[in-house]
Parts: C-alpha cells; sequence; structure tokens
DNA sequence: CGCGGCGAGTGACACCCGTCACGAGCTGGA
DNA sequence: TCCAGCTCGTGACGGGTGTCACTCGCCGCG
C-alpha cells in the first residue's frame, strides 16, 4: 500500500500468449489489455515456437494452453524452466484433468487455470503468479489429491495411448514392437484398474483422469 | 456511404454471445467491445438458455459455439429462428467439420468461422451478419462440396453414436431398441461405408466427417 | 400387378478379444 | 540371499465381433 517501490503501472506486466486458436488467442489479448498492468508482448500458435519468442520478446509470464502442435503446453513449460530464467509459466486449459494439473506443477508451472473460470480472474492469476505465488484451481487440486497416484505403468500407458484410434490387437502389437499376446495382457490388465469392460472404455476413463 | 440511413456508431450492433468456457466467452466480449459499432449486450453458458436471453435482450446478431451443455448450437439457432424473428445467427466453433457447416446453415444460421481464424475478422463477420450476408470460411465450405452427402441411413447414425462410448453390442441393442443381430448387421454396414475395420474407427471417421 | 429398395430380424461361420495360468528374465530393496 | 514387482512371452478357453446369406413386411413406382 504505502511502499512505492511497486509500482502498478510503471513496469507493466509482460505477458506471452500460446494457444493453438487464433481467435481464442486475440481475445484473450484483448481481454489482459483492457488491465492498466498487463500488456501482451507477444502471440504463438504453436508449443515448439514458445521458447525462441520468450527469448526476443523477453516476457515476464508465459500463459501456455496445453493441446497446442508442435510441443503441448507441459512440454513448452519445461523448456521454458530450461532455457529462459526468470519466466513464470501459467498453464490455461480446457480440460480440468487431474494428471495435467500434476504434469504441469511437475514442469515448472506456477499456475493452473481452467477455461471455464469467469474472466475477470484471469489477470489477477496473472499477477499472482507474477508475484511468486502459485495459482491452482481450487476444486482440482482437491480432485488431484483425492484421485490418487497412477496406477497404470509404462506399458500399459503406451498401450492405452495407441488404443483410443480404436484399430485391432494387431495393428497396435506392430506400433509398439510388442507380441499380441503381449498387448492383450496389458490391455486386459489396465481394463481391470480402470473398472471397465472394453479397452476403449479403458482408453477414455484413464484419459479423463489424466493417466496418458 | 452516401446513405444515411445506416448508421454505423448511432446504433450499435447488439451482439449475444453463447460459450460454456467463461474465459473464452468474456475474452471474446473483450474483443467485440474494442470495436466502437458493436456491443455485447448478453453473454449465457447453456445452449438451452439462448431463446430466453435472446427475448429479454434482444440482440441483432447471436454469437454461438457449437459444444454446449443443454441444447448445442444447431439446436439453439432452429429454436431463435423459430421463436425469435429477425435475430442473425454466427456459429463460431472449434471443429470445423464439413456436417457440422451444413446442419449449421440448414438450421438456419447465417455464418459459419472456426476459432482458428484470425481474431480481427470475427467482428467483420459479425457486421457481414447483421447487413444479412453469408459468412462461411471458404476451405471449409469446398471441402464440404467434395466430401458429399451423408451417406448413412438413420439407423446407422443412431447405432454409431451409440458406439463412440465403446459399450458392447448387447448394451447399445439395449439402448437402441433392437435385436443383437440388427445391431451388429447396421455397425457392419456403418464400416463397408466409412472404410474402416472396427466399430470405433468407423465411428470416430463418422464423426470427424460430421455424418452423426 | 410385379418390382426394387429399405428396415428389421435370424442363423451360421471364422475370427478377434478378454481372461487366466504359467514361465523366464531383470531390477531394486530388505 | 530371497522376495517382490515389472516386462515379455506362450497357450488355451469362452464369449464377443464382423461378415454373409437369407427371410419377411412395408412402401413407392412404373
Amino acid at each position: 500500500m504505502t511502499d512505492s517501490r511497486i509500482p502498478t503501472s510503471a513496469h507493466p506486466i509482460r505477458v506471452l500468449l500460446a494457444d493453438d486458436q487464433a481467435l481464442v488467442r486475440g481475445a484473450l489479448a484483448a481481454l489482459l489489455n483492457l488491465e492498466p498492468d498487463l500488456t501482451v508482448v507477444a502471440e504463438v500458435g504453436r508449443g515448439d515456437e514458445v521458447v525462441d519468442v520468450a527469448r526476443s520478446s523477453g516476457p515476464d509470464v508465459c500463459l501456455l494452453d496445453i493441446e497446442m502442435p508442435g510441443a503441448d503446453g507441459i512440454e513448452a513449460t519445461a523448456q521454458l524452466r530450461e532455457q529462459v530464467p526468470g519466466v513464470r509459466v501459467l498453464i490455461v486449459t480446457t480440460f480440468g484433468r487431474p494428471g495435467y494439473l500434476r504434469r504441469a506443477l511437475d514442469a515448472g508451472a506456477s499456475g493452473f487455470v481452467v477455461k471455464d473460470t469467469p474472466a475477470r480472474e484471469l489477470a489477477e492469476a496473472v499477477r499472482r503468479v507474477h508475484a511468486g505465488l502459485r495459482v491452482v484451481d481450487p476444486a482440482l487440486a482437491t480432485e488431484s489429491l483425492l484421485g490418487g497416484p497412477n496406477p497404470l505403468t509404462d506399458r500399459e500407458r503406451q498401450v492405452l495411448r495407441e488404443a483410443i484410434a480404436g484399430g485391432t490387437v494387431s495393428s497396435i502389437a506392430a506400433r509398439v514392437h510388442l507380441s499380441q499376446g503381449t498387448v492383450r495382457n496389458y490391455l486386459s490388465s489396465a481394463i481391470g484398474k480402470t473398472g471397465t469392460a472394453t479397452r476403449v472404455e479403458a482408453a477414455r476413463t484413464a484419459q479423463e483422469r489424466g493417466w496418458l
């Protein structure tokens, strides 16, 4: 309050925006630029361009979507933390899956906001992240704790990811370089761990819980 | 130009926004309100609230997403055309599936824009729709014409929709009140028409082509 | 009237899938 | 050292799945 060393408008917070949908990207820029203490200095539409643009534009906070071509927001977060020191990351994504939250925080994100949150809270989240605080959707945080850890092994995850498309066991076995019987065993154990009856249901529920 | 009966600022175009993601909704509102000749008069997050809010707020143009709870944007379009005369509809959606475009236009939409389009073009699309013109993403329009009509029968579509979740034939047969053998026949013919090998692949490709 | 097309169903066949039991190799911890 | 857990594989069983041929009734058309 009385400390003149923390000006709000003299040095606005510099924001980098990354979202694959140009319309959403531009709209978020308009929203954030309405705030006098925020300024959008760069926009990108691909995950693999984030680091380069961040180097040249020097943002304070990077606002990253997860679903992006090239590299997803979580990979981009890890790259930023490694190659662009000092920058903070706020993940803004459509799906509030507990596994996403865990992996985003592990990758070094400072905040995690779903696109269901009211628009006026986004600017405040950016300010909190810039101040060094953590911002996490509270409902999602409790769900993540209640959900427990991922019970699937690496192989089970790999096979489930291939099973989403709906191909036959032979095609999955060919893609992951395993025997058909082994693939069926992994699928069977994944079906058991997810409490489902078919491989497709198993893949869908595992995806919803962020286990992939 | 010389016609004073079409003022641009005296009577700004009144816009209703419908999108299930609050953040995107608010951001689009910020974007459109930057234009002096546009004003966002209402925002809704569910498809089944569109008609009521349109009645009370009196918009000129309704900007509808397709993926919404309650009723999707295409249903909402049909209801608007029927119950709120004079209002025009512009569909703004994530997925540029040819079937969506066709069904949206059949329902009475005046425009169809995907969220990949640049942000600055959205306001222009709203103005064109308000002026009585049609606005259709050109790439999508050609793809829709090339794709040809929907080859699936009603029953095949119904069975495919149920098959997306991945359940067994018995559960599908119970939900659609058909024999198991009949369900398998419809699935088989749908698999043939989509050029796939399994029911899940058939359901996915049919969905991508907008055949459901 | 016959004819074809479509919806709905039945039956049969080969194949695929989910499950279980079992074995071998490998790694890390008590 | 033994034990536990993960990986990868094989073999077999029962049931589910995809395909085909065929039937029956209904409707519209020439």
